[in-house]
RNA sequence: ACAGGUAGUCGAGGCAAUCGCGGGCAAAUUUUUUGUUCGAGGAAAGUCCGGACACCACAGAGCAGCGUGACGGGUAACGCCCGCUCGGAGUAAUCCGCAAGAUAGUGUCACAGAAAAGCAAACCUCCUUUCUAGUGGUUAGGGAUUAGCAGUUAGGGAUUAGUUUUCUCUAGCCCCUGCUCCCUAAUCUCUAGCCACUAGAAGGGGAAGGGUGAAAAGGCAGGGUAAGAGCCUACCGGCUGUCGAGCAAUCGGCAGGCCUGAUAAACCUCACGCGGUGCAAGACUAAAUAGGAAAGGGUUGAGGUUGCUCGCUGACCUUUCGGGUAAGUUGCUAGAUUUGGGCGGUAACGUUCAAACCAGAUAAAUGAUUGCCGUAAACAGAAUCCGGCUUAUCGGCUGCCUGUCAAC
RNA sequence: CGGGAUGUAGCACAGUUUGGUAGCGCGCAUCGUUCGGGACGAUGAGGUCGCAGGUUCAAAUCCUGUCAUCCCGA
């Protein structure tokens, strides 16, 4: 129900640079969303937190946070698109509560909350 | 009690519940699911040293290059650690120190200063010699002169109405007289010599003082000297030799003599050490394509092995164009391991016995919610593995030591 | 994981090799010039030389440590 399976993770620069280049993004304070409607990647996320935001044990906390964010509310969003979960400055000083309340807000944003 | 020093130690605050993640094992099943168990640090960091391991000759020779630098020990090894010596800081406990060589050679020492590196240098001052000038003294020689008073002469003045007289001044005072004094004497001057002092010039002695500088060729005191100086002596410091203690650095005693500036984190010299590349090392499996084309070099030695030379190995290599894969397994965690004792050692550490297994990911695993206790909680995340160093950092706790104060 | 470079005035850079004075350009301030501004001319303010320690009589320069930034290879 709310598990996150490691293949449901992709990884590898080609498919970040594919949602990247071809993705829509949209953002608020907390958070920076890319999506792509693509039949090849749907269902699939991904987390990055950039090296301006700290160090190791920042960028894992913003990671998580996101991780978490993103299987609480995995059911209410759509399964046909890829994902990548992009943190800003401000969320390495927030709370899990406040990120995941971030994340319906941006989802609403982009169209793909179906809650 | 306060202040200080030093050694060590703890931790995602703890417990419970729910959801979730990575590995191992077991079962179902071989996509996966369930159960169980384990799951970041003292620095995991910086990558500054040293190793293990892998490949290239089981790593070889020489030069170059790099590193280390009191002494002794520990260690797999080290630039680390321990002990000790010396130097420095502190009342002390204690802390800090890249701590070999400057008589193997080369270089540098700005400005200032006379001189900045070797048997140095004289600007002022000090001492001295010669010459010149001056002053003073002295000796010799030459020359000149002769004291005082009174009388006497001439002139002026005063006194007086005027003259004389008297008094006084000036000149003479050669000659004459008297008294006193002196009489191979004294004074002055010239020349020459000598001595002293002063000034100048030329030369010498000296390195003590002044001044310059970061530094001026031991320090300081006395003697000594023309003035001075290790020239001599005492003390201190350094050096050399020798004797004693110590494994040694070094320390202590005695003797000698005073030639030996600083800088080697300047080149350098000496001693010791270092082969290179790094787990993206390396090994294996599978898939795909075109095991492709052109040019150049090559058993008369390509390429590799370090920068060069040798030695070793022995058939491909380089550039351009075009194409494909960039997947998985292994290396990958049981080890100079951890914990607790015994023994040896001042210690670092060694040795022995017992017990334990304690992350192995690959866009890379530890989080979220709720409740209670408690709120002060930092720096911060393994990526082949160890030993160190360095840096970041909150709040404690414990042992020992030193100083001050108080009480007994 | 490995290798390399750079930190000097507000900005961009010299100076570091071979240790003794920190300098150039733009910018800034004041004055002059102009009716006023620009340009021009003159004057001069502004520097912990990234930080800490050491060697030296003396350190931007030499040595060690450290911090930050940038680049390269796989």
């Amino acid at each position: 129900m709310f598990e996150l399976k490691r293949s449901e993770i992709f990884r590898g620069k080609r498919e970040f640079n594919e949602v990247y280049s071809k993705g829509r993004s949209f953002a608020n304070r907390d958070i920076v969303i890319y999506v792509l409607f693509n039949q090849n990647l749907s269902g699939r996320v991904g987390f990055a937190a950039g090296k301006k935001l700290g160090g190791a044990v920042v960028r894992n906390r913003v990671k998580r946070i996101l991780r978490e964010a993103y299987r609480l509310n995995k059911n209410n969003i759509r399964q046909d698109c890829a994902l990548v979960l992009v943190g800003r400055k401000n969320l390495v000083d927030a709370k899990a509560g406040a990120a995941i309340k971030s994340f319906r807000e941006i989802c609403r944003k982009a169209k793909i909350w179906t809650g």
